[in-house]
DNA sequence: CTGAAAGCGCTTACAG
DNA sequence: CTGAAAGCGCTTACAG
């Protein structure tokens, strides 16, 4: 019964400096000195006042000195939702970074609402925030010409588009990514490969078809339009447009998938045709996010650097927070392909 | 060009209520009482103020708040991993539920160091926090103690075990699942069922070992030591623990592993030996993660509802934080068992 | 209905 | 080396 109860009975007031200052019969500003470990207190005196503030356990509050000194300790991570592997990935990265520089991370979900980003944008104009970090952002949201507007530093990973050559954005080699993924099927022997696209409205959507398209055409096979099925990056779509896929009269012998959900998506449109990956089926994912090396078979996939990507964002934003330049306002990290054993040569030639 | 030039030149002074007072030809303490719908002020005035509020885009300083009011609005999500989907999905539920009350979330990640811990705890008693909310946290802790001893509010969800009975918390009912799940693999004509399970030192791990016992038990089989494998609710526990299995003498025809990320290894090893889920070997799971829904096949698994573990833990804490009696320090939450496509009857008999 | 005063806990010049 | 004073931006009594 130890815990609850010493916390309700000791309702004590908290420990201030002034009161760590009255225990060692110093002034306040003399305290201020020795926590900020600055000149001008006499070794005696400062050892003293260390001895009390341990003493007393004396911890500065937070509030006060943001008052201050204008600084909060936190940055936002702003997503859209909280439903994708993808994400967790990126918010790892994230973390870590800020974790690294002693800073807080505050993780909030818009659902894409207009609402709920309001709401965001309100917290951080209040200045509980020091900077923020948008997964997704759009160029034409309102979002970033408040931040903007009010000064707050930001960066952008993974834009859909449309952002401005000044917005700080940290990426990924979308186009060259899929470019490969498709050569590596080709030099396989396939010759009929679909691609599982994301939005249309995606930027990463529209550079991953391009590097499909240019690997195919590199290869001087045609384009073949029903291959290309636009959806969204989730399993469903996987699973609707493979199975509409299979339905061709010829269908692919291979697919690409936008994502490594999608890639789970053909699996299961393969298992109810009874299509065995890789043996029937080849399939290439995109992110390789961690499910993927355990999926069954493991996939093959086009890696985004995810956390990584978490990390730049980080270095970036607290480059400007300090007020340095940055290296480049876009940041694209490389993709590789992963090799395991959802891809084999087509069955039939 | 215009974003950051913008912000890099329009580095005015931030609107402050005293900027407003002035504007509005009022003073300091009435635009306070307009902006918290304070009684005692005119409508005209009132009026007047709020127009300039919004003309000004005046928004409050939330460091001066907290001074003020000694709340900072962020509650802390404590983690020891951001590597399973298992802590996702609570992150999602108490994400939720933070944003449905106004309050921010920051989330800590510990990695179980003792280092990041106290650096942790730094900051929550720096007052930088209204309370905290920590996942899989040991009553030996000395975090727990700490929290308690500088009256900041937590709860605990799914801790590990050695939890005082004054310490709010939430679980889930880990017996009854393990036992539900256990009967179904006997009520499919399973006799050799076995258990992969997590860490010993997990209350969870323990619990849902006797449900397993019980289950068996009821139904006058014996409890074949040699089927019972500890060890951590990873992937490669399920691997390497399956792969054992079935290098017995009689292999078990049904496994039941202690996570979902087990049972994908148990997958993989079922693969690896060119056996057939469920077919030649019937598998469940535990947590019913979203990926268990997309595995090939689909899991049969013992759902925990973690997303509303942390929506519960949420609503816990705002009780304590509002000095609200709770209505019972543990909270636990029922599992169910999913039924999916991972389990069928032994092959021989 | 309105505003002068005090104070939340700290830090930063500045005077001694 | 030490401390009195001012101020960060707000809110809460309190007096008028």
């Amino acid at each position: 019964v130890p815990l609850m109860s010493e916390k309700s009975t000791v309702a004590e007031r908290r420990c201030t400096i002034a009161d760590v200052a009255l225990a060692a019969c110093v002034s306040v500003p003399t305290v201020s000195k020795v926590l900020n470990n600055q000149n001008g207190v006499a070794k005696a005196t400062r050892e003293r006042v260390q001895q009390v503030i341990v003493e007393l356990g004396y911890v500065s509050s937070r509030a006060a000195r943001s008052l201050r000194n204008g600084q909060t300790g936190v940055v936002d991570l702003v997503v859209l939702r909280l439903d994708s592997p993808y994400i967790f990935e990126i918010i790892a990265g994230v973390e870590e970074g800020l974790s690294r520089a002693g800073l807080r991370m505050a993780l909030t979900v818009t659902h894409d609402k207009l609402q709920r980003e309001r709401r965001w944008l309100e917290t951080v104009i209040d200045r509980a925030t020091d900077g923020a970090i948008l997964v997704l952002a759009h160029g034409q949201s309102d979002r970033l010409d408040a931040l903007a507007q009010h000064g707050v530093p930001f960066v952008v990973v993974d834009h859909r588009g449309g952002l401005g050559a000044q917005v700080p954005s940290v990426g990924a080699t979308n186009w060259a990514g899929a470019r490969s993924a498709t050569e590596y099927l080709l030099s396989l022997g396939h010759r009929r490969i679909a691609l599982i696209s994301g939005p249309p409205s995606y930027e990463c959507s529209h550079d991953r078809e391009e590097g499909y398209r240019a690997a195919l055409q590199a290869a001087g096979l045609p384009v073949h339009p029903a291959y290309i099925r636009p959806g969204e990056f989730v399993y469903d779509t996987g699973l609707v447009e493979t199975t509409a896929l299979l339905d061709l009269p010829e269908p692919p012998t291979a697919v690409f998938a936008g994502s490594d959900l999608q890639a789970m998506g053909v699996y299961a449109a393969a298992r109810a045709r009874g299509l065995l990956v890789p043996h029937d089926l080849s399939v290439v994912g995109f992110d390789d996010v961690p499910m993927s090396a355990t999926a069954n078979p493991p996939l093959t996939t086009v890696r985004q650097p995810l956390a990584d990507m978490g990390l730049v964002a980080t270095s970036m934003l607290l480059r400007l927070l300090n007020d340095e330049p940055l290296d480049s306002m876009g940041m694209v990290l490389p993709t590789s392909l992963v090799y395991r054993d959802s891809c084999a040569p087509p069955r039939e030639g």
